[in-house]
DNA sequence: GCGACAG
DNA sequence: ATCTTGTCGC
């Protein structure tokens, strides 16, 4: 698969916000999609020591969530973690493993969020935009946003809310345990979203996809 | 200035 | 996210 944009990615901080703010106008936030078969899971995982870092992006059946292709690469992380510029450290391995990708995915599925972001312009936009493919973002815990309780049952959800605006939602994936912070990266509406979150974690709090692209990220990392 | 803060 | 020893249980 291919890319339909790309940009610097030598930047400071201060860079990267103006760059945010700008990519952020071309997010689509409604369905804008022809099907959703194939749906790729992506994760990366880190080594304190050297900094080098291991990528997966593993491709699942949306129906039978079979693994239809796996890719994992290795690399250099360029870029330290700080909150709101998290796809600046985590796309580029991201983005090498997808290339290797024989499969073209319909959905991208990223460990971290989407429109819920400061600037609305959360990882899963990020990677969205780059290659124009419908993406959504399922977080372990909050970046922004406020929210009431959510119900104890799976598929019970409410609204997280920024500045007057829903940006996402606080989703039961599982009942009793805690929730998952859903939204859209692009060209996925808020419904669909949990939609396909709920459909894509069937027996774990987390979606098939995140286990499995950070199993094999770490797989991949362990074996140099 | 203080507190919050995806992975 | 990673670091980090032993320990509990199947
Ligand atoms: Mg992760």
């Amino acid at each position: 698969m291919n890319r339909v944009l790309d940009h610097k990615w030598d930047l400071d901080k201060k860079e990267v916000i103006a760059l945010q703010k700008t990519l952020a106008g071309g997010v689509i936030r409604e369905d804008s999609f022809e099907r959703l078969k194939y749906i790729v899971g992506v994760d990366v995982a880190y080594r304190n020591r050297d900094d080098i870092v291991s990528a997966a992006a593993v491709v699942l059946d949306v129906d039978t969530l079979d693994i239809i292709e796996t890719k994992t690469i290795n690399d250099i992380a360029k870029f330290p973690y700080i909150p709101g510029l998290f796809s600046l450290r985590e796309l580029p391995p991201i983005i090498n493993a997808l290339e290797q990708l024989t499969i073209t995915p319909d959905l991208l599925v990223c460990d971290g969020n989407g429109i819920a972001h400061p600037r609305r312009f959360g990882i899963a936009c990020h990677l969205g935009i780059l290659f124009d493919i419908p993406a959504i973002g399922c977080a372990k815990t909050r970046l922004t946003g406020e929210h009431s309780q959510v119900g104890p049952i799976r598929g019970d959800f409410v609204p997280l809310i920024d500045r007057d605006e829903v940006i996402g939602s606080v989703l039961r994936t599982q009942n009793e345990i805690d929730p998952v912070y859903v939204s859209p990266g692009h060209r996925v509406s808020l419904e669909t979203t949990r939609k396909l979150i709920l459909k894509l974690s069937p027996r774990y709090r987390l979606p098939e996809t995140t286990r499995l692209s950070d199993r094999y990220a770490r797989r991949a990392l362990a074996e140099i």
